[in-house]
DNA sequence: TAGTGGTCTAGACCACCGG
DNA sequence: CGGTGGTCTAGACCACTAA
């Protein structure tokens, strides 16, 4: 039984309950980190079934404005200072000058960003990563593996590939900490000169281990970025895969006009 | 009552029905277009209460696996081919060539493309747009807004900004076709020479009206890209909007590794 | 008009978390 | 242990579509 409305084709109940406090939410009512009512307290305070108030709290979730902990209750989100990946931070200078990109774009953002090495070490290369790095499948090839945080918030997985011929000769690349400008200034140490890197940007939803792994609800949006270096010798020395959770990042390209 | 299972804490039920279907799908069992079973004959076929089937559906749909017609049924999406948007379709040789970036990609990726222009006139700027060209807020000018089919569905749409001084003497700005190589061979027809182009690529979850025009299921993930066109005078002589359906498009970009 | 999905009710039991 | 969210049932009525 719909009590009588004004309008009788209105919006859904359960979206007028999430718009309620989405905008409770807007005018900071409910700050970040701050509890929202309860399933059961929203069925009492706006007289719906147990289904209904679940849908508005879904919604919310859905477009990102709260997360929610089984048997704690839903927080509001502290929207964090986007992170930026500028494709400037490739440049030779930066590298010589020992700066690690993750680090300036964090700390730049106002993040306190912090890594941790989940694997390094030989790995038998899958279909795509092989065909990028121009091997069979199934050679063995280095991986690095990072977890990178922003605030001590998991933002960001990264593999790197590394042709163990080129890697074999370098061994601070087996170290979870590779020095001062990170590994492409390693490979450039080796005599392995940089010339271009190509990326690709794909966004899709995470995927249920995903949004485990960066602790996302799921369902949420992720940014897929490949990333293939290319020597001077026109060889690709290193091919970097990323996940990232799409609404930390905003990513900045500079395309020249020329011929 | 749960009937007696083999593992009593296995996945829900829900994820179960769904995952029998998606391998369906992936087996082309349900090739694309079909019409899955409805939620009564789900309901029927897995013994389940309606709300169980309807959850089941629901993730199918969250997955980009199906679309769902209200009255109709939920049909298998069609994957069709992806766009590649390359960093190279800003190069001068093309645009001398007559080639409009939009049309060489879709056919290149099999696609039938076409276009639909929706507005075409002055505009008041709104703000991160009059910022980005550096004019005030409110001040008039030339907007394009278009919207991009491929083999007649909607994927991309864009619009694009230009200071009323630099548009105002380019006729063809104002036409709804503005000849080969786009606009971008206007304005340098018009001795705005480009230098180079910066984009910004965002991701995130499509919100309602966007949902709308794309004809995506509401929190489909899309891509945000936003372009500025830099003249060799270092002006902004145009920006550019755009909102893609995720699904559809990879990014390219090429990043030189230079100082 | 029959069939479909969209919303909603009013309960139930389970799993996780904190004190 | 009590409170929270997660899953599920078994119905109801509404809105949209096609025949």
């Amino acid at each position: 039984m719909r009590s009588g409305s004004v309008r009788e084709t209105s919006a859904p109940r359960y979206l007028q309950i999430a718009e309620d406090l989405a905008e409770q939410i807007q005018k900071g009512v409910l700050p970040p980190g701050e509890k929202i009512p309860s399933e059961s307290e929203l069925m009492d305070r706006y007289g719906v079934a147990p289904g209904t108030a679940r849908k508005a709290v879904a919604e919310l979730r859905a477009t990102g404005l709260i997360e929610t902990h089984h048997g704690k209750g839903s927080f509001v989100k502290s929207r964090p200072p986007v992170n930026r990946k500028s494709s400037d931070r490739f440049r030779r200078s930066h590298r010589k000058a020992g700066k690690a990109a993750y680090l300036a774009e964090a700390e730049q953002a106002g993040a306190k960003p912090s890594v941790r090495v989940l694997y390094v070490g030989p790995t038998e290369a899958p279909a795509d990563i092989a065909d990028r790095l121009s091997v069979a499948p199934g050679t063995q090839v280095l991986a690095r593996r990072r977890l990178y945080f922003s605030d001590g918030v998991p933002t960001e997985e990264a593999t790197s590939y590394l042709p163990w011929d080129v890697a074999k000769d370098i061994p601070e690349l087996f170290a979870e900490n590779p020095g001062g400008g990170g590994i492409y200034a390693r490979l450039e140490d080796h005599g392995h000169i940089l010339a271009e890197f190509s990326e690709t940007v794909r966004a899709r939803l995470a995927t249920k281990p995903e949004a485990v792994s960066l602790s996302l609800s799921p369902g949420a949006p992720v940014i897929h970025l490949t990333r293939n270096a290319y020597s001077e010798a026109g060889r690709v020395v290193e091919v970097c895969d990323t996940l990232m959770a799409a609404d930390q990042f905003i990513l900045d390209y500079r395309i020249p006009a020329g011929d």
